[in-house]
DNA sequence: CTGAAAGCGCTTACAG
DNA sequence: CTGAAAGCGCTTACAG
């Protein structure tokens, strides 16, 4: 015996409910889903008379193409993926804007891994998103596991490395060596002669190889190895506050206080100035990033100054060669920093 | 007569380059491609022995699902699309923080629709989100074009206005009023008798409103009308500093600067300082948003805390309850705010 | 618990 | 310049 919902009509499936298609939009132009495709894909390829109608019907019903299937049949997903660590105080934000920007005509989309605090988060985040099949990855400050790693090697999405420079690159590298940084600063501290150095410094392996760097150059000019407090996140104006205060609550002296960060910075200036310790004849305060505000501080920051725009704007150029087919021979490009100096020293 | 190319064996399209596909899988373990979806989405539903099969065969050939296919079948892209004005020192990073973070282990991403300057822009990013047909769609802080409304609208995809109480809701709402901040912050001026003020302001429509709410409350009690710098984006520290000092120089002998920012509210404090000015005994300063380091300065800054992260989560909430296919009968949430007094009055 | 097969909404190589 | 039709890689209602 036949169930009763059986007979009623022809009622086979729980339908969808009902989307505008290519198809919605080809009957109504009275065209092939093909020309509607090349309205979007190839508009030159029409006619004026084709261009108006498909047009019209295009409006009237509200249609706005399906980009999953659209990536499906054709491979190209025109979205990128950010992966980074966290998006809050992100240092990587100008790089990310940047890309966005320079990609958003071409109808690219950006899409986030925020790796976060451990292997399995981010482990997890990475195979979503090359399950997405974006058209290209930008990796800025984020740890990427071994097991994620090989499937991003495996699965031949361009990928980009930014930020750094890594001695074993995946594919592209769009960066500058956090190495070369401390040593910048630490040539800087030598010659003026800051002996006593405080690190105030994230715990991350960019901001400990630019330590290692600065250490490295104060070790080989004959002065002392630096103090260094240590903190897990990036450091925050309240991190540079605290640290130098109990350094010097504990007897430190130091002559020279290195940040890993402006915030941290500002912060070490602001506890000098209501300790009434003079900045920079006593002690001399040097930040990285060069934010806005370094230069409007009293006194000014000395800061590095890292181009993160540029760093976009290159990992967007890379992108659109590898999507063109072009091969790219130079691929890694290092764009460099600054170090400025300001009033602090 | 046939064409040379037309002999060569079988070739009759340009194969792609070769992916690892759920059919690859399926052969490898001796299942049917069901199996091995049901691996993925309903484990639950497999024996232990087929379990084991497949996963064997998944890691052997490093298998990850092409999330385009199994969107576009399946109707759900475990896609949520946030929508901001810019990434670059965005307020509401701590919002979109925690909805990647609530949401990620039930393998939703978040895809990033950055509006940016003008009508135009932010209509194509709206655009090629929604073909991209994400399971919601999150506003913060961007204007939406009035044809990017109809069509998210008509998109049926659930939306969620964050960060404010439109009068006109899309969908569903989770913020609080800037009116009522402007009037709160106007309470405790009047209340301390602070009657000339300066108000140090962005000029999106946020900050408009708060101002407005202030300004209200200051005139009802009988006060003058504040005077107002407004800046194009949002308010930096050199924009407090610059302001400030333009209005002193100006003859300008405010009671009270209000700034549209924390960021802002420091570079005010920092240019009262540098001339000698107390706060608050001369002058106070009262930020917006609770930033890490309002409390750390010196004086501790005065400011409006809006729960960001309170605001993601109710925000993912919403959206499991909608995937889930429940019915919200209050779709509008206020998370309200708190004035925190501190120090700088 | 598992499989065969239809269908999701596009793109594109061919053919005309 | 335009169309018919195969194919992209999945999911899922049915059937067994």
């Amino acid at each position: 015996m036949k169930k009763k919902t059986a007979s009623r009509k022809d009622i086979k499936r729980t339908p969808r409910p009902a989307e505008v298609t290519i198809d919605t939009v080809a009957e109504a132009a009275g065209v092939s889903t093909a020309t509607v495709s090349r309205f979007f894909n190839a508009p030159q390829r029409l006619t004026q008379r084709t261009t108006l109608r498909v047009q019209t019907a295009v409006n009237d019903l509200g249609y706005v193409p399906n980009l999953l299937a659209g990536g499906l049949s054709s491979a190209r997903t025109q979205l990128i993926a950010a992966v980074i660590p966290t998006i809050t105080n992100s240092i990587f934000s100008s790089t990310i804007q940047e890309i966005s920007d320079s990609l958003a005509e071409r109808g690219y989309n950006v899409v986030l891994a925020l790796t976060g605090p451990n292997d399995e988060h981010a482990e997890r985040q990475l195979l979503s998103i090359i399950g997405r099949r974006p058209d290209g990855i930008i990796l800025s400050g984020a740890v990427v596991p071994n097991n994620a790693r090989a499937k991003l090697i495996a699965s031949a999405i361009p990928t980009i490395e930014t930020w750094d420079l890594p001695s074993d690159p995946i594919d592209m590298v769009v960066g500058f060596s956090h190495e070369a940084v401390g040593r910048a600063v630490g040539m800087h501290a030598t010659k003026t002669g800051r002996r006593k150095v405080l690190v105030v410094s994230a715990a991350g392996v960019r901001a400990v190889a630019r330590r290692h760097g600065f250490a490295k150059v104060l070790l080989e000019q004959g002065f002392p190895e630096p103090s260094v407090t240590s903190f897990a996140a990036s450091t925050t104006y309240g991190n540079g506050r605290s640290a130098v205060a109990a350094h010097l609550d504990a007897g430190g002296r130091p002559e020279l206080v290195v940040c890993s960060s402006d915030w941290a910075a500002h912060g070490a200036l602001d506890e000098l100035r209501h300790r009434g310790i003079r900045v920079p004849r006593d002690i001399a305060v040097i930040g990285f990033g060069d934010s806005d505000f370094a230069s409007e501080l009293n006194p000014s920051l000395t800061s590095v100054k890292i181009d993160g725009k540029a760093i976009g704007q290159q990992s967007a150029a890379f992108l659109m060669k590898r999507a063109q087919g072009q091969k790219i021979k130079e691929r890694i490009v290092d764009v460099g920093f600054e170090l400025i100096i300001r009033g602090s020293g």
